[in-house]
DNA sequence: CGATGTTATGTTATAATGTAACATTATTGA
DNA sequence: TCAATAATGTTACATTATAACATAACATCG
């Protein structure tokens, strides 16, 4: 991340949504808040190992890897076998709470829960930054070409590995 | 794949270029033909196993998990250390004549080699057919979001998973 | 309540994917 | 032909992910 200021308010530099200076506290909050709303409306079991690791990947504007949540959650208490982390991730992917990252093999918190969408990301390669952002996946180049060629679109990745506005700046 | 015809004659489904009905024994001599091309001109080492590799890609206008490749250079006389399949797959994406396919962490033979080219796929679930074709990084939603927020696009990955063409008319 | 079906978790084992590191061989170019 | 570079051979291991089956928690309906 461009610039740490303290362990709450954060510099994420990139625009989308996980832009700019914010309290990064609201981050988090929002991200449980939004998920705990959801699943009791859709009458979704959102159970202490689920909850964790949804605060484990709100913690950051990062993507994580299965394997460093698993380190995470035996640190709180839980076990440490792989499924415990997938089953998890599993369920928050599956409710669009979370999104795996495709090019990093490694899971985000979403930033626009409940909305449908597909999401896409900006991937810094120097700070690890990940934003998101949502598009109409029908409306991308790529849904025209699906369109033309009869391809009925299910599931979008779109992904760009790149330099942040930050890193861009400081590797002039 | 759809519907298979003969070995040499395979209709594939879907538009972009692996589209229709076609001689496939073409893109296989196609794909060799314009890498040696390539790969002379840019003075690089068209060796046996890179050859080989992608003569194993151009098969099928489906992606291979590095680990069928190693097999298939196994019964081919070449070694089946995982290093070898790697090392080859490596150089053929960065210069171009195959893709990774980030959605299956599996590999493409390039349908429009030498052209430099963001590479986007439609991904059949039913078949696995690949379909690629190409977009202009900078033109696409995501290039618009990011020049906005300052993030240098250095790659992209777009890929759509789904039905294709003959699958959707099946599955109806 | 209590039986029962369903969903979630615990646990073991293993599969699938990918890389580091170093030795040897081949090729290039002075 | 020598030295530098690039490619391959080889061993070992790291990382990511899932299958399969047992137990526990929860829901709901009689």
């Amino acid at each position: 991340m461009p610039k740490k200021k303290t362990s709450e308010n954060v510099t994420v530099g990139i625009t989308p949504v996980a832009l700019k200076e914010h309290e990064h506290a609201h981050c988090i909050d929002d991200a449980i808040n939004t998920a705990e709303a959801y699943c009791k409306n859709a009458k979704l079991r959102f159970t202490p190992i689920r909850r964790k690791v949804l605060e484990i990947l709100a913690q950051e504007h990062r993507a994580i890897g299965a394997y460093a949540i698993l380190e995470r959650l035996r640190e709180n208490g839980f076990g440490s076998q792989p499924p415990l982390a997938y089953r998890a991730l599993e369920f928050l992917t599956k409710h669009g709470l979370a999104h795996k990252v495709e090019r990093l093999n490694a899971f985000i918190s979403c930033t626009h829960p409940t909305k449908e969408h597909s999401p896409a990301f900006l991937i810094c390669r120097t700070c690890s930054s990940v934003a998101e952002t949502t598009l109409d996946a029908a409306k991308t180049s790529l849904g025209g070409i699906a369109r033309a060629a009869n391809f009925r679109m299910e599931g979008l990745v779109m992904e760009s590995e790149g330099l942040c506005s930050s890193c861009s700046r400081a590797a002039t």
